[in-house]
DNA sequence: CCCGCATTACCGTCCGGCCGGACGGGTTCG
DNA sequence: CGAACCCGTCCGGCCGGACGGTAATGCGGG
């Protein structure tokens, strides 16, 4: 049952090298070792690889959210606002957006629409999150989603990102506002660091 | 040399009934009512196609920003921060990201990379613009940016899109924290909301 | 223990179709 | 007459996916 993994991780790797113009069954089959075939006997089309290149994608999201917003849980387990949180501490790390294919798999998905019905879907349950986030007022939680996927969408593309010192205070003042009452000034830019690990 | 124009028009209407995947010589040159020679004179390539389709998109938004701070400046000879506002004001018609074809047009772009040349480009433009727009905070400026961005992102894709109030209310708190000095209140929303045309 | 037998997992080839674009003309205007 | 503009056909290639096999695995009955 690890074949399909395979060809999910080749499919990746395709678009990696050869851009995803060029993901062909073909190649992809290849890359993973295995006939077209066989290929075709996990993916049922080419539609349906791209879906489950998606899937793989918003479910890798989704637990990185988990993981840090547990973390800002532990904490402090009173704090509110925790999925907002976590929501920009996903962007702190330019590279985590950019490293890999998200891009070409959304630009591939945004050409049929329809494939893009999860996603939309994801979203949805993240903006529930963030609205309904304890008693955090609903303007800084779309605030926090806007800003995030601000970010990662000029991470995705490369459209002029920002230098890292920049990012940091954009987002130490934005995470301020949240876990601040009244946004009354602490005393410098710290906002709400949870524990970093190393990269 | 109207045909050019019949042509990329054409272009972003087989974009919108067919989808960016189904977008063929054969049917652009067909929607614009010329011959697949008279199309490939205009356009060298495929390529050459989605450049243009690309170019004018990005134009068109150029102008927009332009006309925006133009009425910003036009209001208040003084203010700071124009262009930054201009930025969130043009977001704040929903309509307006998601009625075009950007999003397949991007997505299509995205394909191959190095098509995003010019696009990166101008956002380098537009970034230059918000940090050094007068003496505009240069977090400001690119909150203001990433703001933009995150909600334009939002809008093309349909990723769980808020109400207009909802929206409206973020624009207005950080059109506020741009406009306004140390952000102090004022009365009530409205920030800093500039004379708005009729849709 | 082992023998069918179905199910799962995979192979390799073939084909219809479509797509980008090359090319050799034509027409109109200056 | 030649440059700009446009026509219509043709072709090589590639791509998705259908299809008819096959090896391995699981399993229940005798």
């Amino acid at each position: 049952m690890q074949t399909r993994e395979r060809i999910l991780q080749a499919a990746i790797e395709v678009i990696r090298t050869d851009g995803a113009a060029n993901l062909t069954l073909d190649r992809v089959a290849l890359a993973a070792g295995v006939s077209k075939g066989g290929f075709l006997y996990h993916f049922g089309s080419k539609d349906a690889l791209m879906a489950g290149l998606l899937d793989e994608t918003l479910a890798v999201l989704d637990e990185e959210l988990d993981i840090r917003e547990a973390r800002f849980r532990a904490a402090d387990p009173a704090a509110r606002g925790t999925f907002a949180l976590a929501y920009l501490d996903y962007v702190r790390e330019p590279y985590k957006a950019a490293d890999d294919t998200s891009a070409s798999i959304l630009a591939a998905a945004a050409l049929d629409d329809e494939l893009l019905a999860n996603t939309r879907a994801t979203f949805e349950r993240w903006q529930e999150r963030l609205m309904h986030d304890d008693k955090l007022a609903e303007t800084a939680g779309l605030l926090a989603r806007i800003v995030g996927d601000g970010l990662w969408l000029i991470d995705l593309f490369g459209l002029a990102p920002p230098t890292e010192a920049e990012r940091y205070e954009v987002l130490d003042l934005v995470s301020a506002m949240i876990a601040g009452h009244s946004a009354g000034h602490d005393s410098e830019a710290p906002g709400a660091a949870p524990p970093h690990a190393g990269p």
